[in-house]
DNA sequence: CAGTCGGGTTGACGGCGTCAACCTAGCAGC
DNA sequence: GCTGCTAGGTTGACGCCGTCAACCCGACTG
């Protein structure tokens, strides 16, 4: 069978997501290009508002699934930090709307995306734990790691896109580079623990 | 004499701005609450984001001047940096969605506001080195340390906005706390400089 | 004193989000 | 096997928006 119409309108609202930032998702627009009237979308969403929610939350557990796929690959745990980092970065680099859709401001909780945002938090304290573990990161509160690590990462990805970046002083701003800048600084953390 | 109409449409954005986010400033009604047509905007800005820029470069310069006096004031070298840290991340907290407009995502580069982002990323700069001196900070490519900054702090303050946060844990939203996380952080890295 | 021009006006246009009303196929219960 | 509900679709309308075009006037400038 055909992909249902909701399953349309998330892909279509995507796709416009990318080709010109979220001012440029309408839902007229949407509703073209997923065949339908300007008006269908509003049987699958309450507002428009919501269909960007459903894209936001589909992207998250995208990026959750393929996170925890890469903890249970055959890499050594001592790789499975860099390799997230990686990953995540590139995502971002790569779909700029897409990332600062999922990290943008709503006016209302949204049940879906709530939930997938508590999954791709977990995953990331999973691999944070494990990099702990491999003496990647220092030892300590799994959690207060986690979140100082996601603000690091978040920081600079969010300036490297405004191109206020460079975190390695002018503007490289690939996720290679970026990753290599990251792990230098959190390697600098951990060799200070013990003095600590 | 009253203030031209230019400032008064800053301000009337600033205010909508304040209220409601980005999507609720409207050029018709910033007309309005100026007092002006609705097409008088056009006199001053070629467009609607045009005006937005205005009230970021606006608010840039008027933090990098904060920033600045501060620097200048009889405070101990050694406190200038948690002195910046808290009154840049006072201002984020209490006034969001200018945060968020200052650190979007602009369609073309606008001169004011381009110079605005470069002199409070000066300013920035200058008190990383002071930090430096004053061995609040481990010494080194001081770019490089006040992008590592400035990613640190503007993730941490994005993230709290949207509740994703926490680094203290769970979701203690005030300027203070996270000032003291971060400089916590920070004292670790620079605990680690002599080993490495 | 004619002319330019900065800064204001009104009016129009098309696109948008949203609401209301209507339609219709499929399924449920009697 | 008819009845009626409902999920998912339609069209049409409303008001607000950003922007463009045209006009207007008062103050400087030659």
């Amino acid at each position: 069978m055909p992909p249902p119409t909701r399953k349309l309108l998330i892909t279509a609202a995507t796709d416009l997501l990318d080709a010109g930032g979220r001012e440029s998702v309408t839902l007229r627009e949407v509703g073209r290009r997923a065949g339908v009237s300007h008006n269908a979308p509003y049987k699958h969403f309450a507002n428009k508002e919501a269909l960007l929610a459903g894209v936001a939350a589909e992207e998250l557990t995208k990026l959750s699934e393929s996170l925890a796929a890469l903890r249970e690959g055959s890499r050594p745990e001592g790789e499975v930090l860099r390799a997230a980092l990686g990953e995540y970065i590139s995502w971002a680099l790569a779909y700029p709307a897409r990332y600062r859709l999922v990290f943008g401001v709503w006016s209302a909780p949204f049940e879906d995306l709530a939930v997938a945002a508590g999954s791709s938090y977990r995953t990331l304290m999973a691999i944070v734990e494990a990099a702990q573990r491999a003496e990647q990161l220092p030892p300590g509160d799994t959690q207060r790691m986690t979140a100082l690590l996601q603000a690091l990462i978040h920081g600079a990805i969010d300036l490297t896109m405004i191109g206020h970046l460079a975190i390695g002083g002018k503007g490289n701003a690939d996720a290679d580079g970026l990753v290599d800048d990251l792990l230098h600084h959190l390697r600098v953390s951990a060799a200070a623990v013990p003095a600590v």
